[in-house]
DNA sequence: TGATATATCTCGAGT
DNA sequence: ACTCGAGGTATATCA
């Protein structure tokens, strides 16, 4: 990993044109070939990068400007032009282990399908990742009086989670041994437009807490 | 902006929690209080962060190893152990101008509003942003039979954009003063998944070249 | 402040 | 190679 700070200006011309005018900026040369430019805000974001694979060629005019041109195979184009380098420093990573992750959507189907009581007493799981011709319904459960229910579970409910559950039950339902099929829009947080949708269609909406739900015994084992 | 490439270990707890193993990384201090994490890869994206705003307490124990504590308004915490430090620099940058873009959808879609006629010969535009109960509509043209017809513009053409179209569509065809009300889904690149579901839906694709359109005179302002 | 749409989205998994 | 879905999405705009 290579680290300078340099006044830079900055041209990018691929998926669309950006310009950066002159101003001293990080510029982060990675040991993959990537190249990104960090001014000193925002944690996230580079101020313009380009990913791997690419190729960087450094050069340096008569005046002592320097230039970096970064390619890749699509055309993309990245002009660095450099006016004064502050510092410049390389340094030995070596490959990084890797982020473990916990709390994801996964994690939160997991829960439910432990916990179907969420959505009703006496409820039950018919099976996770219930296949269909157009994808895996995440639940398929029994509700008290043994009506099929096909649950969507998000992270974050929006609108196109709605149209997916949607797509199932209008299948599902045409299946005689299913129909009918009901539809529960499960999420920790719903978006008032994914929820009028939602109700619209006749598709239950239920906001599941993640925390309660990983504390929550089964209620079964509890004796009272 | 303050540079450290250290060997660290990290945990993250706030949205999910996430953990890192010791490697050595740097560590990317903000002016602004953010916090990234970055690995020898992945030019875009941190292993972890913290945004602003944000709260960082640096502390040392008897044997030497570093904690940082980095803390927010939501109680999101990223907790960095510092066993050593290989390089710490700090630099001052400066307001960074920032960026200029050209060619993004709302570019597109001024463009297409002054020619509307690359759908058509003598199609007019009714108006950008055309308001409806569940968002606006990009633009609204009458076609040369003066029928009306709401566009949908995006930079890449998917499925999402073309379902975005259909409920725009059902709901301005209940319209009785509007109805019927046709359907062009436009983009730059259009997948084929969505272009047979726009077609099955009778919607027409139109696929439009930036760089043309921006080179384009309105033809009515041309002698021949 | 909250909701909505965009993004050079990025990234990873699966086909 | 392409597609699809998730993301601590981040970020901008607009009510």
């Amino acid at each position: 990993m290579r680290l300078v700070i340099a006044d830079c200006s900055v041209d990018y011309v691929g998926k669309l044109s950006a310009h950066l005018p002159t101003a001293t900026r990080l510029l982060l040369v990675k040991s993959d070939g990537s190249v990104s430019i960090h001014a000193d805000d925002r944690a996230y974001k580079p101020l313009n990068w380009m990913s791997p694979p690419c190729h960087l060629t450094e050069s340096v005019d008569d005046e002592g400007i320097g230039t970096w041109t970064v390619t890749n195979k699509a055309d993309e184009k990245l002009l660095i032009e450099i006016n004064k380098v502050h510092h410049d420093s390389t340094h030995s990573l070596g490959i990084d282990p890797g982020l473990v992750k916990d709390g994801v959507e996964s994690h939160l189907q997991e829960l439910l399908a432990e916990h179907v009581t969420t959505f009703g007493e006496s409820w039950t799981l018919v099976r996770r990742e219930f296949p269909t011709a157009i994808g895996p319904v995440d639940l398929m459960c029994r509700d008290e009086s043994g009506v099929n229910v096909a649950v969507e579970i998000k992270r974050r409910g929006e609108i196109d989670g709605v149209e997916q559950l949607t797509r199932y039950l209008e299948l599902l339902n045409r299946d005689p041994l299913l129909a009918p099929v009901k539809g529960v829009f499960a999420a920790q947080q719903i978006k008032p437009q994914a929820r009028t949708l939602a109700e619209d269609r006749g598709i239950r909406c239920v906001v599941v807490d993640y925390d309660v739900l990983r504390g929550t015994d089964d209620p079964s084992t509890r004796l009272f």
